[in-house]
DNA sequence: TCATGGAATGAATTTATATTCATTCAAAAA
DNA sequence: TTTTTGAATGAATATAAATTCATTCCATGA
């Protein structure tokens, strides 16, 4: 039953998660997050070094994974369309999959910005992605000439992130990933008639 | 130069806006507020009831302003689309008119989220503006009649605030309003060829 | 069975800051 | 000029929680 070192830390990290999520950072205790991990306080110090480098790593660890997978599901489109659309269900899906890593990431947006200069940045990845999607597209003639693209790349992403908080303080009770398509389409084809 | 109790009292709002902004809620200090509105740390407690209520007072008094404003702004167009395009370009006027209020709105998501059900809710206002604007266009023929307006709403709400967001995190540098009439078309027409 | 060393513990300590309240101040009234 | 009264002060207090570290535990190997 004894676990490997890597084992228990990402087992403080998810529950460091759970609580953080909860309570938010600030008031979440290093008391709260040992007991829900079944260890003493004093443990968590043995991992990391103090309470920030708890929610540090928690981001760096789940950045990681999150941007692997979009860069993948991107990689995955041939057209500048497809890419679009895989990158937005990628989205949806990873946040869908993990409603404390949403929580966290939509509520720690102060402490975010704080350390954003010394982690992989999901924000600027995502940003570099549409504008190669975007230039691809317009290459393909599939996507309009006469864009503001800096304005359109903080639309994207600005729309998915209101729609996934939408969804997180809905308490998660919807199928997140179904908006995937018709949230394309509106960024496509707009809300105006003809 | 002795202020009345509504003077003091707003100044002392003022001044805690501006360090809330600077350091968020938690790491700001009452002595800070106390010390940059030029009073005793003590004096706040004549007119607060402790560190949450000036974050709320201050979120409540800023949000009866923007409040007004925008119903205004909506009232002040007649087709859905003049009223949408008031909607959108006020909402970035009072933004960039209040870098402090715009941070603090960015910043404290988990702070409103948890008093939101006490409080004037500025989302719920303008989702509601936003269904009424969506209807009327609907009923005028300007609007596509096969959206999930659910959706659309928090797409054209959270795309604004993305762009806000920007903004601030670029300390302010740009013209926001600038951006109104871009945005407005993005919404409208998408960014598809044709 | 005993000895060893690294991991884990959690009570005690430290630190930070929100809040209180006895005292002071100053404007107006007498 | 003196008194009164409510506001303002800021040093002292209370509290909460992060962090430390002397002690204990336990797996391993002699």
């Amino acid at each position: 039953m004894q676990k490997n070192r890597s084992e228990k830390y990402h087992n403080i990290l998810d529950n460091a998660g759970a609580v953080f999520a909860k309570y938010g950072f600030y008031k979440a205790t290093i008391s709260q997050i040992a007991s829900r991990a079944g260890v003493a306080d004093g443990t968590l110090y043995l991992y990391f070094k103090n309470k920030d480098d708890i929610l540090y790593q928690y981001i760096n660890y789940k950045t990681g994974i999150v941007f692997d997978k979009m860069n993948n599901a991107v990689a995955d489109g041939k057209t500048a369309e497809e890419k679009f659309r895989n990158l937005i269900r990628c989205h949806l899906q990873e946040f869908q999959n993990d409603r404390n890593m949403a929580v966290i990431f939509q509520s720690e947006v102060r402490y975010l910005r704080d350390i954003q200069s010394q982690i992989k940045d999901i924000s600027k990845m995502y940003l570099d992605l549409l504008s190669d999607i975007i230039e691809q597209g317009q290459i393909e003639g599939a996507i309009r000439q006469d864009l503001f693209v800096g304005l359109v790349k903080r639309f994207i992403l600005g729309a998915v992130e209101g729609v996934i908080s939408t969804w997180v303080s809905a308490g998660g009770r919807y199928d997140l990933v179904a908006m995937a398509d018709p949230l394309v389409d509106l960024y496509l084809n707009g809300v105006k008639e003809g």
